[in-house]
DNA sequence: TTAATAATAGTAATTATTACTAATAATAGT
DNA sequence: ACTATTATTAGTAATAATTACTATTATTAA
């Protein structure tokens, strides 16, 4: 039952590329710049990097928000806005953690409070320039 | 291009039985339920008529929270409690428009604002009588 | 009633993600 | 450095939610 996670090439270019990159990336974008240092790496591969690197708490994976997942590498306490036009996620600098209010607000539900997560949604400057020319 | 809707029985029946339901079903829960009154309706139209229901405001469609989408028939102002290991989904009766705060929050990004949404996760009571016994 | 055309049932296609498997390579111990 | 163990990989197949397609049906306005 014993089992030490490897650092492999594969794993190792993932994660710097991931901490690199601000932009919350799906799995195939980041499988796609990637690729530009390990050609034959997979796209399953790099899906279940993101996974293992993500329960162990070295990168974040944000919560289905749109129609794929998205990673931060980014572990600093912080929240998004998503562009509902394009998906584009950028960071809020808000803190996400349960007030006393919360704590009030789910008391009635019976449910054991984990976490609070605010995510703000609007458009983007470029989906916006771009509205302005229809 | 004219295109007035045309209220179908099955559009009638699948909006009835989501606001009868106070559980926040996916489509196919919902479709199971919508059987028993129209057994030959299919899943393709559950999806259809939600998609169109929730386009015209009459229900709402919970943004991919968990692997699927949810749908809710009440509309009035509240928001959402997930279990984070069932995934089931009760009200929380707080407001959801931005603050003061959250529109200087937002002012960096160059978004324009459209939306708050707070999402409470926790572990809700039955998985948690469930995680006791074990 | 009738014509126009939304909407439907049934099925196929799409898409993101996960599972499977034989081959490879990272690590601990010698 | 060599070897044994086994986590990890590449490649591919499978799954699952959602969407698209198409011939047929049924709603609604005239
Ligand atoms: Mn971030
Ligand atoms: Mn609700
Ligand atoms: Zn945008
Ligand atoms: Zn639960």
């Amino acid at each position: 039952m014993e089992s030490r996670p490897r650092m492999t090439k594969q794993r190792q270019v993932i994660l710097e590329e991931l901490r690199m990159m601000h932009t919350h990336p799906t799995a195939d974008e980041l499988y796609e710049r990637v690729r530009d240092r390990l050609p034959r790496i997979s796209l399953g591969t790099v899906y279940r990097n993101l996974e293992k690197l993500a329960a162990s708490g070295m990168i974040r994976r944000l919560e289905k928000t749109g129609s794929q997942m998205r990673f931060d590498g980014d572990l600093h306490d912080h929240q998004h806005i998503r562009c509902i036009l394009c998906g584009r996620i950028e960071d809020i600098e808000a803190e996400p953690e349960p007030t006393h209010c919360d704590y009030k607000l789910v008391a009635g539900t019976g449910f054991r409070l984990i976490e609070r997560r605010v995510e703000y949604v609007g458009v983007c400057p470029a989906c916006e320039a771009k509205k302005g020319k229809m």
